[in-house]
DNA sequence: ATCGATACCTCGAATGTCGATGCCTTGAGT
DNA sequence: ACTCAAGGCATCGACATTCGAGGTATCGAT
């Protein structure tokens, strides 16, 4: 009966993560907080979604993680952008803007 | 290993057939067409979308069916929204245009 | 007579999100 | 000393949706 608007629209984490990612080396939490907090709060990345896309870019080389040692010598998993990852992140980037421009001729009714 | 553009985003498949109906009723092949059409051909809704699609509507009873003639005398299965539906197409724009903006602000680095 | 467009619908596979759960470490509060 | 929140990694099963293929049928034109 719940009518929930979704947390995210489905397809377009793998290009956030990637556009985090282009940014700077990142590690899952602080991928997540980071769209969590320059999105104003409105898209909340749950681990259960992140972690598998995260699997999906490593899988396609987009992404390469290295474990390193945080600043309090605590281990955590850095993930960094590949010359691929960027050329999929404008290619993302292209396809989501074609398609939302599109949506929008609908949605006007033109 | 395809990395194909989707044909749509998903998700915002009902938003597109309720606010296709807003302008009249239409039947189903209607709807893809004009969806189609409208968009500049960007936007194709494949038939195993589209029905599945419409039987969602149809139980949340935002859109009504009616098995009409067609001018030629054709049997066609004729959609209109309703006043539910309306509401719905009220709410799920309002939620879309809420998810494109905030996925604009972390695709913009600000 | 057959072909292509119109028109309806269902099915199975693939994909992706989401909530719950589990494990571990560190730091702050009591 | 103990607890508990927060940081951190990850997997699992349930669920929803899209998509291609398949199936049926009518109509107009060749």
């Amino acid at each position: 009966m719940a009518e929930r608007a979704p947390d995210l629209l489905p397809g377009t984490l793998d290009m956030l993560v990637l556009k985090t990612l282009a940014r700077g080396p990142n590690h899952g939490y602080g991928i997540a907080q980071h769209i969590h907090r320059i999105s104003g709060e409105a898209l909340t990345i749950g681990e259960g979604s992140l972690y598998p896309a995260l699997q999906r870019l490593l899988v396609n080389a987009w992404v390469r993680a290295e474990w390193t040692a945080s600043d309090t010598g605590r281990k955590v998993r850095q993930y960094s952008l590949t010359a691929a990852g960027r050329k999929q992140l404008a290619r993302e980037t292209r396809d989501f803007g074609y398609l939302v421009a599109a949506i929008a001729r609908v949605m006007e009714g033109a």
